[in-house]
DNA sequence: TTTTGATTAAGTAGTACTACTTAATTTTAA
DNA sequence: TTAAAATTAAGTAGTACTACTTAATCAAAA
């Protein structure tokens, strides 16, 4: 990546499907002449569309946002090859999604709690290869000990049945009704919720909930 | 209230844990020179001093916050007769939290997803003594039949204790590790656990957190 | 076409939660 | 200082979840 330029400045996309976010964003980042945001997307089927049609050099998105969250929007572009920076921007800061999202191929994942400097100089590290994280984001990697080389670390697929079953389970339905309403028996549900807390290294609806809460579309 | 003019203009005060939704906010308000901000916050304590201090017209709050809560904060307002229009912005639109705001005195209610010219209208409709609710909101007020006339809707009260309880519970603790922790009995937390599922009016965890999750200073 | 992974489902057992009542102590506010 | 509210806690009983194993189908990829 040659270095940016006012003349010739870096093309970024951001994506949150909160105006006010997006606006903050423009803001924080109306401050460098050598960034521009080239195009704006309010969920991650947008993101796919705007990004295969733009080509930016960065994209700075949001985590939990409907019709398709950005973690599988960023697997998205992933799979399209398309040549660009990606980094999650997001109120959520949590093992589970930093992993998954690392999985899936990010170069960064930064808290939304940053200010001008931090996120301009993000974007600028993350064109020369490097990988960004928010200082919150280090200290949870010190912590839980998460691999930033991701691939060492055991991907967590759900699939999609087991998907189905922890949006039911997180809004408090319980197995015989989720059981009833899958025309499944109840048995069945409760081998699904046991996989999904072995998967999830969890022991109840709880803890479940947390890992649950970003993966749900906008309802 | 006079008319807001660009020499006289609106003195607001707006209050978010995160940068980016400030800088968002102010982006969104900068088109309007009758609208100025005078101060911001980033938590509700911080809110409650610079509004003692400046006495603004209008107060724009998140309502999840650390240290103290958007809602809280309103209601310290509220306690010091400082006469000026607070209204609550946020990404989160259930009834709980709506009806807790009205009956804090919030004067509005919008989601966050709010554009420019929808924020800058219900910014000049609030000081017309107006009440104000984004599209969203009043779907949810004619849904679940939320009044708007605050004080007929039973005021949903959790005190510090269960509030404490709650917030372990929402982290997958057993009842047995809340009593341990806080040195009481197990069938006390039961008893806590139960009368916050009766004045929440839900029957198991899952559907608790749904409700816990605002309440919650970030960790 | 074979093997892998997903979905289904039951057995067995224990643990935790939910439903409601009643009531003794504290604490707090009038 | 007294009434009201909060916190404590136990009884009784039922329901739901969690823990782990085994295994039969079924669909899809190699």
């Amino acid at each position: 990546m040659i270095e940016p330029t006012e003349s010739n400045p870096l093309k970024v996309i951001i994506a949150d499907d909160h105006e006010i976010v997006r606006a903050g964003i423009r803001r924080l980042l109306s401050i460098d002449r050598r960034i521009k945001i080239i195009d704006e997307a309010e969920n991650g089927q947008d993101l796919v569309d705007t990004v295969s049609y733009h080509q930016p050099d960065v994209v700075l998105s949001d985590i939990m946002m409907p019709k398709l969250n950005g973690i599988d929007a960023l697997k998205k572009i992933r799979e399209k090859k398309i040549d660009c920076y990606v980094i999650m921007l997001t109120a959520y800061e949590d093992s589970f999604h930093l992993e998954n999202a690392l999985e899936a191929g990010a170069d960064g994942y930064l808290s939304k709690d940053i200010n001008a400097r931090e996120l301009i100089d993000s974007i600028l590290d993350v064109i020369k290869g490097e990988r960004v994280f928010s200082k919150s984001v280090v200290r949870l990697i010190q912590k839980k000990g998460v691999s930033t080389s991701e691939l060492d670390s055991t991907p967590v697929v759900i699939t999609k049945r087991e998907q189905e079953i922890l949006d039911l389970v997180a809004k408090g339905k319980t197995s015989q009704y989720i059981a009833e309403k899958l025309f499944i028996s109840v048995r069945t549900v409760e081998s699904h919720r046991y996989n999904l807390m072995q998967k999830l290294d969890v022991s109840n609806v709880a803890e479940l909930i947390r890992y649950s809460i970003l993966k749900r579309t906008t309802e």
